[in-house]
DNA sequence: CCTACCGATCGGTAGG
DNA sequence: CCTACCGATCGGTAGG
């Protein structure tokens, strides 16, 4: 018989929700089976169905919880009185602090967001959208009120985002690094190559 | 019974591979079917094996097809009498070339690599190591003969290497910005932040 | 290149 | 949280 799952049962979901996105992240979503999931975890697989309705329901909240993080820290940015160059700066560190705590669910809501269903997949593009076009907003201020070099907009958006979206990669950076050091190079990398 | 594949059948191996690229990107390896790749095609599952061995000779096909590209130009810009600065932005160049033209198979590459069975897989792996330990050479030397900032290599391979293989999110660049001028900006961005 | 079909594995449910 | 089990789908083969 179905059971209704509570919304908040605390610390069991949350238990599952970071082994999955471990799994979810080193196999890809589709990859991962709930009956190795529920291995990790030490019980069966039906098991898993006392704390969540559906594996589906697992991606959802890893890259819905993502997204909500960026939203509310733009939306923080926003309101702010820094200049563009001090909030381009905040969004570049708040990514990069993201990046290093949240690795397993930043990676997931970078690459594994294809397997979303409708219509979350078109409610979590939306907000991407509104994310990007945020930043685009502070470049071209920035390029406005000639703080930034007369560059093109769109095109140091797009190095931008990929820069710190792309940082998972291997994350052996790590281990080499440490987290503050990396954030203070990409910072000044990022920046100074567009700052007149 | 099994049939002997020819290792050159031409022309219908590629438009396999060429679909099979377009499907592993869209929807990731392990949620694609080779029923669905054959509907593309116009023609029944079973028939794919005519010409192919198995989905996963697919992906190596593609990943490693990828990878020969890239280390080959990066031997070529090794043995060439450029400047440092000159490397890096030959590598950047050839980066950006590349995922205009193999964007599906250089996104597969990027992220489907983990679905590649072993020994293929460490294979795959060391290789883009190799090119890694290359590019990181370049950003050493520059920094040594002081045509790059005395900034972190590491760091600065990352931040680079970051920015190219994150630069397939979305594609949406591919109709908002002429290659060449997001090319021209990115080399621009890239390296003034770390061109004294 | 097709029809027919296989063994394996999947997400999830029934029922307790 | 378990055992038992389902319908669906998968990659791939047999045989022609």
């Amino acid at each position: 018989m179905a059971k209704i799952r509570p919304a908040r049962n605390g610390s069991k979901k949350e238990v599952i929700l970071k082994s999955a996105a471990a799994l979810f992240r080193a196999k890809g979503f589709k990859a991962s089976s709930m009956r190795e999931l529920a291995t990790t975890l030490g019980i069966e697989a039906p098991s898993l169905y006392n704390h969540i309705g559906s594996k589906t329901e697992l991606l959802e909240e890893i890259c819905f919880t993502v997204a909500a993080h960026f939203t509310q820290h733009m939306q923080q940015v926003q309101q702010s009185q820094s200049t563009e160059l001090q909030k381009l700066e905040a969004i570049i560190r708040f990514h990069i602090r993201m990046m290093l705590e949240w690795f397993d669910e930043l990676y997931i809501s970078n690459y594994e967001w294809k397997n979303l269903p409708q219509p979350q997949l078109s409610a979590y593009l939306e907000e991407r959208k509104q994310y990007e076009a945020g930043m685009l907003l502070f470049i071209q201020d920035g390029i406005e009120n000639a703080s930034l070099q007369n560059i093109n907009a769109q095109a140091a958006l797009i190095t931008i985002l990929s820069a710190l979206r792309g940082l998972e990669h291997g994350n052996r950076f790590r281990q080499e690094l440490p987290g503050r050091l990396l954030e203070d190079e990409m910072v000044h990398h990022l920046l100074n190559g567009i700052t007149r």
